[in-house]
DNA sequence: CCAGATTTGTTCGTATGTATC
DNA sequence: CGATACATACGAACAAATCTG
């Protein structure tokens, strides 16, 4: 009971320890004072800086790579992970081609407007009437053709100046530039027609069936950063689901 | 080091203790020798019954809670968890309504048969050439309409003599009383348009948009035990995939 | 409502195993 | 082979929630 002082930095807080540790860690993250790919101080002396146990140290850590902040290799170290690696940046990318690649594609056209969120995004982002957000419009092309358009809006106050950074406005780049760490991710798909803008947009028939996709994003805190509305054809793709 | 003796019933694995103890606890509750809703012993005397520290006791129970085979609550003891219930047998259905809730709708016709599983089967279910499924169809009724056609395969193999069973054949229902305990589940949404036997079976237009759903179901120790191709409309409804 | 018993949750600390360099 | 780092296993003490009398 000796080193029972809780160290001035901790323990302010009601929460457990080992998610007050994992907090104080995963800030270092957001902030960039701990860069991508490079290891972080072993468990023991990082428990000592921290004044907390080693135990309570490998719970924080258990639960920062069950997050996908890092990744621990046995004889090795632990390593902070690149959120924008193939594998994390196109974590949300769920439409697949017929071989089960993700359809990725390349942005082509963006437009950025900012104005005040109309009830729609006041609900899915949880804003309050007069909250301002920035709206971003682009299609995703495969293979020269316009594969989908997609509307996707953020809340104004969590991106300052956005407007003036001519970003194509993919939400893990946004996060990455801003110092974000994101969270879960809930997409609602039905079905549709399309709409002569629609139809125009994806060189298809009006009229011809659409997938439309309603995706929420949420930061690690949990809250909403991103609600974005997508059509596309699934003709010969499909959209892969993963229920745990 | 005095009781380092590996209990006869334990330690002959190269697995890790804690997985051991976890194979064993999964063991009780599929064979139904804990039931569900019942309290189990607490966790220091679990430990002495199996020879392992208290720690280690923790760490298994951690497992089969995110396993969801158990809920603990601080004070009261930890319970198994019954996978009939309406939250874990609903657990893959993810067609939602206009308020957001689960579409489940009632069985109304239910075809079983037994052959020799197809190619697509083979792939779904990793089974070999010339092994047996049993294969359902039925239709999923909403407000006495039809919604939802389903035709399921599981392989024989593992649900001896199902034919004889008279089962609606849901998946849950199956798992339930074969004793096997369910993992997670992918589902492939594609979209195409009803064909002639499709939209009599749906009462819907042929050529009308329609939603596939190619779904396969993993048992806990990561076997497929079920694949199932279902149609529907989504219309007013949407399908939820969640994103963590 | 309180006091005590029970059970899981949190925190601590140590020792040993195993993979990597 | 030795040094280092994470993984596993053990054990103990106290906190917090729950139930009972």
């Amino acid at each position: 009971m000796a080193s029972n002082s809780k160290p001035a930095t901790m323990g302010l807080s009601t929460k457990p320890l080992y998610v007050q540790v994992r907090d104080a860690l995963t800030e270092r993250i957001a902030t960039g004072a701990w860069k991508p790919g490079v290891a972080i101080l072993n468990e023991a002396d990082l428990a000592r800086e921290l004044g907390v146990s080693p135990g309570t140290m490998r719970k924080a850590l258990d639960i920062m790579e069950h997050e996908r902040l890092v990744t621990r290799r046995q004889g090795r170290g632990t390593f902070v992970n690149d959120q924008s690696s193939d594998e994390l940046s196109q974590r949300f990318i769920n439409v697949r081609g017929p071989d089960g690649e993700r359809i990725v594609g390349d942005v082509k056209s963006v437009e950025i407007t900012e104005g005040v969120a109309n009830e729609m995004e006041c609900m899915r982002l949880r804003l309050r009437t007069g909250d301002r957000v920035y709206r971003f419009r682009r299609v995703r092309f495969v293979d020269e053709q316009p594969f989908m358009l997609v509307e996707a809006s953020v809340p104004a106050s969590l991106f300052p100046g956005l407007e003036k950074m001519n970003d194509e406005g993919r939400i893990v780049g946004l996060a990455k530039r801003f110092g974000m760490l994101l969270g879960k991710a809930e997409e609602r798909i039905s079905i549709s027609t399309a709409s002569a803008s629609i139809a125009e947009a994806l060189s298809v028939a009006p009229g011809s069936p659409i997938a439309v996709l309603d995706r929420v994003v949420e930061a690690i805190d949990g809250q909403p950063v991103e609600w974005r509305m997508a059509w596309c054809q699934l003709a010969e793709n499909y959209y892969l689901a993963v229920m745990n």
